[in-house]
DNA sequence: GGGACCATGTAAGTTGTTACATGATTAG
DNA sequence: CTAATCATGTAACAACTTACATGGTCCC
């Protein structure tokens, strides 16, 4: 249900085509909500059909530019309303969960590969903070809060893995 | 593709029915992988097709025990052998992105609500490792570790919550 | 005998993934 | 002209959710 939320989000930011919004997902939108090619046109399609959003243009190739509704934006609106509390699954937790099944060799690479990824995701978000260029709009002051949520928790995250190897 | 080896794994630790793998999940897995009655049923049955799990018993009711099988204990250690990294989506973090359209106080009563979810889940965590009784087998320490990361995510989440309420 | 709990199953609908297919335009 | 990129769409499948249906057994 959220990517439909995810991409009135963007078209209430500006109006643009599938493939644009596409690009934009692989900017931002890439660490909270990933979302695919053929998701991404086949919900644009039901929310033209819901009004949400109108086709206000067409440009060279095929492109179809998308602007967002007075009704988009209120249905963008209501579900902010309500704050979502995320339970999220974790197959990585899941095998830490069933590692007793395994020899402690094969555990320790499994932290040291928890550790690993968590570090690089870390500099990777702190690499992205440094570049992006920030304004001071409120768009971009949110973005900067998320993008802060993923750096402290990849740093936490590998701050665990590390303790994990530490503790056996 | 994950639930079959959480399946795997609990059967692994101890046999037993459909019924007794959703108390389980309930007790210990809730938090890492949720998993409904009708996915896990219907998870048995292909675990068994495939002969990576035999029924080991028919009980009262129509109560039917399952117990892993070599094959299946392969199964689950080759998935082991490879740690996963999760993608995992947050439609929380979504919300929090999109915040600009909305009005400061809804910002504000939203990071309120965040971080008051994850102080509850936080002491809920807390309180579940205090109340478990752990041994000392290898599956425990494992179980704690998880936990552990459960606690320090949550408490983490608080303060991010908290910080995005003063910094405005 | 009736309510609580044990125990399994099915069916319909939504969301997400992967792969394939097609065509238009631009840059070199 | 041809390779890269722009741009959209469809089809098949896997995973998950919700709801409904059914029956057995225990205990008061």
């Amino acid at each position: 249900m959220s990517l439909r939320y995810a991409i009135l989000g963007l078209l209430s930011q500006r109006s643009g085509s599938g493939y644009d919004l596409l690009k934009r997902f692989e900017g931002s939108l890439a660490h909270v909500w990933p979302a695919t090619q053929s998701q991404v046109y086949s919900e644009l399609s039901k929310l033209a059909d819901g009004k949400f959003i109108e086709v206000v243009g067409q440009g060279t190739r095929h492109r179809t530019d998308y602007a967002i509704t007075a009704a988009g934006r209120e249905e963008l609106r209501s579900w902010l309303a309500e704050p979502v509390i995320d339970h999220p699954r974790s197959a990585s937790l899941l095998q830490v969960f069933l590692l007793s099944e395994t020899s402690p060799e094969v555990a320790k690479a499994h932290f040291e590969a928890l550790r690993a990824a968590a570090a690089a995701q870390a500099e990777e978000l702190r690499h992205l903070e440094e570049t992006v260029t920030w304004d001071d709009s409120a768009a971009d002051r949110y973005g900067r809060l998320v993008l802060r949520y993923g750096i402290l928790r990849a740093e936490a995250d590998a701050r665990w893995a590390e303790e994990c190897l530490v503790t056996p």
